[in-house]
DNA sequence: GCCGTTTTCGGCCCGACTGTTTTCAGTCG
């Protein structure tokens, strides 16, 4: 329930915002953020301590815990309703768009009567924008171009946004007791950054009965069809999702065929046609001789490879360099021993440092490097360098505390240095000396020309100060595409200056892509994966980042935090 | 509407950039 409030919570805070109200906007907004990130439910908050207890969630005080109660009691909000009743307009489709806010969005509604994308599109085409005043003919450009920009994404889930809803759903379908197996299928299977639908395979000897509780669960929104084998679903979250039963024998054979991708299954029907068999989702056949397809390493080994990790299965030459026994040895999800990026509340962090470093070490890290953002980050309270060294003491202090509690955590002093317009940093040399870890990033000039951005980048990790570049691209996934650069550039840079590349876990980041981190090996670069944490609840990302890294074959050996801190700060420049 | 080592009222993140202005509003981070 608390993803639903939280929607509700920044929508009426996107529209208070058009209405021109103070101060509330900005209050729903930050309980809707705190919401998004709470583990537990409110329901469960609720029914253990009531209205106070809500009041205890950060950002959450009478008034919205008042509305916490009313949807918990009635499902609905009454100042929501009467909100959306005088502003009917689809504002998380408009906000959406880039460019585009709640002030923009009031405006479109009152000229011309937009309520949702397709109207605005209809609108900018026919250049009625730019007739508005405060609007122009560049304003309707770029809502043409963000809204293009959108349609490319549609339909596409970011894979960290919607892996606990699946993996939510085959925990429930497991535990059914006519089902013997379930796994997930597809571009979920394949840990792709983006995933189209669900496809959750399940071997049960009472189908029906695995179907009737299928299409019963809660997440499910629309029943398409439901038959004996396969039931397709629309789930509330927008996704489509399918269930197919089958039989034990051709598990394995329905898992390889429904995990893809496409060019990796092409080429593997390919190679069982040259060898005199038929494969299909059923099993591998010798004629109408069932051979194997009860597992999948199975069906790999008779066509003579080694079973390979579905993240692996994009046709990169997976298939050849598993015949001739040169798989990676994939970097593992267990690999990571620290996290090199966590934000805290000395800036835009929702949690204090040792918060923070409690959390990491429940999820079995053993060291944390604070990165707090610097000071022309204004808006998240940029540290100065007086108060980075500050920083420093304290967590001399928090170290020190650990020790005597026995405990093995380290934190290590750190910061994500601001890289200027210039490619000159944010804070002194001097200041980036006493830091154990210097990572550096671009938040600002998204536009220079290619040329200027990649030199100002390089310049930075020409600082010899500088350790890690994070998200080296700044893309974010369904929202803004890379600044240009060359990347490629970017890699000679880092393997001449020592200088690591990061890639970023964050869901909507996962950056560098896979290709890049291809290249950055086979240039012996290092990289690091990062959660960019800006909360506790944020350092379980880190697995999206590990699957980042395994999709671009990285193994332990190029990730530097896949090793203790002490090796790790060997391995920086 | 929320919050508090400046505390129960009076503040509330703020600088850069863009596109629209002709001195500023809206958006982003």
């Amino acid at each position: 329930m608390n993803s639903e409030l939280s929607k509700i919570f920044f929508e009426m805070s996107v529209l208070m915002n058009m209405k021109g109200v103070q101060f509330k906007p900005r209050a729903f907004e930050k309980a809707a953020h705190s919401l998004g990130v709470l583990e537990e439910d409110v329901r469960e908050i609720y029914s253990r301590g009531g209205i106070k207890a809500l009041e205890d969630i950060p950002g959450v005080g009478a008034g919205i815990a008042e509305r916490i109660e009313e949807y918990i009691k009635t499902r609905h909000i009454k100042d929501y309703s009467g909100l959306k009743k005088q502003i009917p307009v689809d504002v998380e489709g408009l906000k959406a768009i880039e460019g585009v806010g709640p002030k923009t969005i009031l405006l479109l509604y009152e000229k011309l009567g937009i309520k949702n994308r397709e109207q605005l599109e209809r609108a900018a085409r026919a250049g009625k924008l730019r007739d508005i005043e405060g609007l122009g003919e560049k304003t309707e450009q770029k809502v043409l171009k963000g809204i293009e920009f959108l349609k490319q994404t549609h339909g596409r889930f970011i894979l960290g946004f919607t892996m606990p809803t699946v993996r939510d759903i085959v925990e429930r379908l497991i535990k059914v007791e006519e089902v013997e197996r379930v796994e997930f299928a597809g571009s979920i299977r394949r840990m792709q950054e983006t995933v189209g639908d669900l496809d959750i395979l399940a071997i049960s000897r009472h189908p029906e009965k695995v179907m009737d509780f299928f299409v019963s669960m809660p997440e499910v929104a629309h029943v398409y069809g439901k038959g004996e084998v396969k039931t397709f679903v629309r789930l509330k979250n927008g996704m489509d999702a399918d269930l197919q039963v089958v039989p034990p024998r051709s598990f394995g054979a329905a898992l390889q065929y429904f995990t893809g991708d496409k060019y990796h299954n092409i080429q593997l029907r390919e190679a069982a046609i040259r060898q005199g068999y038929k494969l299909n989702e059923y099993g591998l056949y010798e004629g109408e001789k069932f051979v194997a397809g009860k597992t999948e390493e199975e069906v790999y080994k008779k066509l003579g490879f080694e079973w390979m990790p579905p993240e692996l299965r994009t046709n990169y030459g997976e298939l050849e360099a598993s015949a001739s026994g040169k798989l990676p040895h994939l970097v593992g999800y267990g690999d990571l021993k620290g996290d090199l990026q966590v934000q805290t509340d000395w800036t835009d962090g929702e949690n204090s440092i040792e918060e923070m470093a409690k959390a990491a070490r429940k999820q079995g890290l053993e060291y944390i490097c604070i990165t707090d953002h610097t000071k022309r980050l204004a808006m998240t309270g940029g540290l100065d360098d007086g108060k980075v060294l500050r920083q420093a003491e304290e967590i001399d202090r928090i170290n020190a505390k650990l020790k005597a509690q026995n405990e093995k955590f380290r934190i290590l002093k750190g910061t994500e240095v601001d890289i200027l317009k210039d490619g000159s940093l944010d804070l002194k040399d001097e200041t980036l000396a006493k830091l154990d870890v210097v990572g550096a990033s671009v938040h600002s000039h998204f536009n220079l020309p290619e040329e200027e951005q990649t030199e100002r980048i390089a310049r930075a990790m020409e600082n010899p100060n500088v350790d890690i570049i994070f998200h080296p691209t700044g893309r974010i996934i369904q929202k803004r595409e890379a600044y240009k650069v060359n990347v490629e550039a970017l890699i000679a840079v880092a393997k001449r200056t020592g200088t690591v590349l990061e890639i970023n876990a964050y869901p909507d980041r996962l950056d560098l892509k896979d290709e890049y981190i291809r290249k950055a090996i086979d240039a012996g670069v290092k990289m690091s994966v990062d959660s960019d944490a800006h909360s506790t609840a944020h350092f379980q990302f880190l697995e999206y980042g590990i699957a980042q890294a395994r999709r671009g074959w990285a193994e332990k050996k190029d990730i530097i935090n896949a090793h203790s801190w002490q090796e790790m700060l060997k391995m920086l420049k």
